[in-house]
DNA sequence: GCGTTTTGATTAATCGTTTAATCAGGCTTA
DNA sequence: TAAGCCTGATTAAACGATTAATCAAAACGC
């Protein structure tokens, strides 16, 4: 009862021109030895057919699905829309597919996932990996995007001088106490940002780091993170690590009257979705996503068509990190060198 | 130079075993006549050598790929996590891969990748559709998530209920002047959540309703939506018609001075990540997205099992729409009757 | 003009799976 | 006991593409 295959195959065009069909496909791959006006008659004929290579006659004889996964184990990530998208463009400007597989969030079934994509014969894996999770090479090429420094890293972003453009920009600014505001403290890429905006300071500046999920182990989900009580404490920016954060930061800074960017400044980081429309709009670090994603790629292609025999191996690229880009927008401004809520101290 | 696909195939088990290849392909996928015993011995060496059907081979035989398309035009929608992450869960769980296409967001692209995806054969698609476009029916099954209103629609949230949900919610706190707040006026999902509020809401209660897109294209992106001077006109409650909205207008509101929910209300729909780690946490209507896409996608799968003959439809299911659940949060509380902006405008 | 290379095409095998058709026995039944 | 049926297996033919091997004829060199 299998479904004949609509549209024509090879051998459809190959009787209708009456050549063989080796001679057809040699033409239309332009690999064999074929004479021009023939090839430009086949392929005349193929395109006026509307013939459309069968994927799986192709895979089963050359192994190759032609096909690319992309997993992303929290994919909750709000960063995610931009990835994939980013993925998918370059996958399919090099002439492949891309197949997702999600572990919910769960760790432990990230293998599970991965092993999902291999059942389904992919050709290489792109893998956002979660928190600190080191990938183990499968039974395929594979190519990780996380921070520079982690190692088995093929490409990222540098979240690192992306740190440092914000430090800089909140220097120049005359910020001199900065609260980073962190969600997780084994995240790579948070621990690089933190770095980054660390080694960015001034001599004379000052940073403390307040990392959310700890905070909300001890005294629950969604519970404030008392920034009025730090901007009494002469915090007069608060960088967030990920634009949920500096959201988070923003808006209960204004619940509490503090406002921004007068009394302090807020940024972030990936310049996600909410960034420009909120008010005041964010100041964040943008990564080049589509940059990433095509040189992951197509260290990717490089490696799946220089090795003939199938095997696991973490691919490298020679362009490793990417610049970030600072996108000053409202939500930071000079330094006040005496808020409100001090002022409200006072009283 | 074709790599010679690891692991073991049918014929290696079959020679291992010393019985035919068709035998051991009855035997596993329990089709035709196989005793018993010997069943449960070629399963046994099958699972110990670690067999992996390939799908190149059973594609080209079958005619089917087991995989899905999700068609997402609108890839920036900050649901896509969530719509992704539910359909590949539920493809997943039917024994199908899930191929992701994107066409960046312009509609007139959007033939050219659901184009990609009838090329690498899927069985059928998902596909939530852009705005007002339709979906010509493509070279196989579709399913279309969108609104129960919008006509070929396979399965959708209940977005009218929605809006009631909202309305009555409003109405009880004592607000009787709604600002309803929508991005697009084309959008079928946003024209049912405003039609949804204005039909719940009760015969003394008067909504206007502001369009993010129109109000920018005359006066620019990002531009302010002038909520204080609608404060001052005495609406208390505005209701976006997503999260998104919600999140412009709240911190529109506190940046104004205006305090949530003291002052007026703020609600939401779609429940996105930062919904409930704002401050106030928002108020908003959340879809059953696993629900959604598990019947998409069995309806789908239906479609496909009964076809033989491949051919392009648009699939329909017996649950058409999916209650929208309130989630009550902070945003959201009782209606003051003389809110702070009208005493400053007294000063 | 004869041997050799080049050109342009064909033949046939192969990838791994599914499945209709066939077949050899053992069992039933009249 | 012979004809027929069920059972448990095998055989072989696809599915559609790629590609190594082959082959005939034409072009070429000396």
């Amino acid at each position: 009862m299998a479904s004949p295959r609509p549209g024509p195959n090879l051998s459809k065009i190959a009787t209708s021109l009456g050549v063989s069909v080796a001679t057809v496909s040699n033409a239309l791959s332009g690999k064999g030895r074929v004479s021009g006006q023939l090839v430009e008659r086949i392929r005349e004929h193929a395109a006026e057919l509307g013939y459309v290579p069968s994927q799986a006659g192709r895979a089963l004889r050359t192994g190759r699905s032609g096909v690319l996964g992309l997993v992303l184990p929290d994919i909750a990530n709000p960063l995610f829309p931009k990835i994939a998208q980013a993925i998918e463009f370059a996958a399919s400007a090099a002439g492949y597919g891309v197949l997702i597989a999600d572990s919910r969030g769960d760790v432990a079934t990230q293998t599970e996932a991965i092993n999902r994509l291999i059942e389904r014969g992919v050709d290489g894996m792109v893998v956002i990996p979660r928190r600190a999770t080191r990938i183990s090479s499968a039974a395929c090429p594979v190519a990780v995007i996380d921070t520079p420094s982690t190692p088995g890293n093929t490409v990222a972003a540098d979240h690192w001088q992306g740190g440092q453009a914000i430090a800089e920009h909140l220097a120049g600014l005359g910020h001199r106490r900065i609260l980073i505001i962190g969600n997780n403290q084994e995240s790579n890429v948070q621990n690089d940002r933190a770095g980054g905006i660390r080694s960015g300071m001034r001599p004379d500046m000052h940073s403390e780091t307040l990392w959310i999920e700890r905070l909300e182990q001890n005294i629950g989900s969604g519970c404030p993170l008392g920034l009025a009580e730090k901007v009494r404490q002469g915090f007069t920016a608060f960088a967030a690590l990920s634009d949920l954060q500096a959201l988070r930061a923003l808006t209960e800074l204004q619940q509490a009257g503090i406002t921004v960017p007068a009394d302090v400044s807020v940024t972030g980081f990936d310049d996600l979705i909410w960034s420009p429309v909120v008010t005041p709009s964010l100041t964040t670090v943008r990564m080049d996503m589509d940059r990433i994603a095509g040189i992951a790629v197509s260290a990717l292609v490089d490696t799946i068509r220089r090795n003939s025999i199938r095997e696991g191996m973490l691919v490298t690229a020679e362009t490793e990190r990417v610049a970030m880009q600072l996108i000053v927008r409202q939500s930071s401004g000079p330094a006040n060198p005496a808020p409100k809520t001090s002022e409200m101290e006072n009283m």
